[in-house]
DNA sequence: CCGCAGGCCTGCGAAAACGCGTGCATATGC
DNA sequence: GCATATGCACGCGTTTTCGCAGGCCTGCGG
């Protein structure tokens, strides 16, 4: 009864994902592999690990069990990795770098392009996704967020406080100054509920025009002039085709910050990044606040 | 950067053992192997993990970071293959049973007989060594040890006391009887200093005569009339060599525990197999103390 | 000085593991 | 009712991995 490691790892993936071929795309391995592995484990066990149904594997409490441990197993591979990654002092080898797309788009390109021309042998990768990844596993060195906590096992670092304001195309800023009290049109996001009472208030015109779930979406429309939209400031003072509107005061927004998992915080190539990263948002600072 | 589970594992060995061949004997592989998987993850690493020298393979930090993390996996993949072999109702499959050697031949042998007839389903693997054997890492699953404390994370039951006394063959029991106050040979464990107080105050004509550093041969020694032995009460009044002579009084000496992992103490196998030992110590209570 | 043992590297052939293509079963949609 | 997508089993040929045997180096003891 002997059991090889690469095989419990298979085992979790196999029941986190639910099919081989899941499994196998998630191992980087053919699934017929997959499937050979947990055969050669249920035979090592003499065990039955999973149940062959028509629209999958279902495992049974064996390999529940199983994945269970391996994934404490992958929780200590982690941070093995993680701990290897922080070693040695040269400023060469990859570095994976997250931040939303926007921010990436209008206000860190010149970061990026700064750093890569300072460490030419650091290969960057950058996940530009509004997805928080996850540190601990390893799907980023470093993330510059839009929140206010930096996370649980995470160090971070505030780069900037945010404030939004309300801005739109000339031609309806024209519009809005001619007749402040006539009808305006909102492009709002999707989950927004409805537009504040500050604004149903003070402008009664005001009426949702269209919602779209994508930021990016969301003002191009309002460039195009389909109507006014809600936005932290450094995005709508950036975008050439908006300007902003009297129709919101400047309200607080989420923070940007900085983090990455204690184990990295302190690694030449995260320390490097920063090292950039923090002048440039230091000397912006203004631009995301009235 | 990749690195296989089993790879992790290979290194943890290789770092514990210090050679190729050491780690591939503890893997149950080939030590070619274990040298190409080294190979194979200093490549996926880019890394050195290992100095070649002349006396073996020395470690690098690295390496030793990952064996530091291999330990933790190591230990994962123990409560693992615990509770896998906890599971299942069946009496069936592998056990493994440890017990002092002079134990296990002049008492427990009949529990052994008598577990194997009522379970053939079992197979019965026993270790006798006075050895303690880690039952946290599956060198055992039920261990009958002479010592007061159960131990750390396992669970235990007390199955006697014990008491010591001396015994000698029936030849040196006569010489004694006529002629307390004579020469009296005595052989005993070489860890022993030397005889206690009572015996030298009270038969001062005593005097070391041999040491050995085995149990059974210094019985056997005792046996063939080289001098009187001090032993545990079972011991000597099962050896039919040997006759209780009255040097020493009883005294109190360490317990009969048996003991196991929490994990496993109530797996069926490991209670199938109480349920044979427990009754017959019970039964035998008497014969361990005077 | 030389034989020997421990420890390692290398090349070769066998064995195991792997990826791919094909085919089958079931569920889904038009 | 039929086409399609998902998910898996099986067989074949290839790649990788493995064990084995022979040889090299070093330190040790006669």
């Amino acid at each position: 009864m002997n059991l090889a490691w690469d095989d419990i790892r298979t085992i979790g993936f196999l029941v986190e994902t639910g099919s081989l071929a899941g499994a196998g795309a998630a191992l980087g391995i053919n699934y017929t592999t997959v499937a050979r592995r947990i055969a050669r484990a249920e035979a090592a066990l003499g065990e039955t690990l999973f149940e062959r149904l028509a629209d999958g594997y279902q495992p049974t409490d064996a390999a529940r069990l199983i994945a269970g441990h391996a994934e404490k197993m992958a929780r200590e591979e982690d941070q093995l990795l993680r701990r290897l990654s922080a070693r040695g002092d040269r400023l060469e080898g990859p570095l994976t770098v997250t931040a939303p797309q926007l921010l990436i788009a209008y206000e860190l390109a010149p970061v990026l392009t700064r750093f890569s021309a300072l460490h030419p042998q650091i290969e960057l990768t950058v996940k530009a996704t509004n997805d928080i990844l996850d540190l601990s596993r390893r799907e980023a060195d470093l993330a510059i967020r839009i929140s206010r906590e930096p996370g649980d096992t995470l160090k971070g670092m505030r780069l900037a406080e945010q404030q939004t304001a309300s801005f739109a195309s000339p031609d309806w800023a024209r519009r809005i100054e001619a007749d402040p009290q006539g009808m305006i049109d909102w492009v709002v996001f999707a989950a927004m509920p409805s537009l504040p009472d500050i604004v149903m208030h003070a402008y009664p015109g005001s009426r949702v025009r269209y919602r779209f779930d994508d930021m990016g979406v969301l003002l191009s429309a309002a460039e195009a002039g389909l109507g006014v939209v809600r936005c932290p400031m450094f995005l709508g003072r950036t975008l050439p085709g908006l300007v902003q509107v009297p129709l919101l005061p400047p309200q607080s927004y989420a923070e940007i910050w900085v983090v990455a998992h204690t184990d990295l915080w302190a690694a030449p190539r995260v320390a490097a990044f920063r090292d950039v990263l923090v002048p440039h948002m230091r000397s912006r600072r203004a631009h995301f606040v009235a």
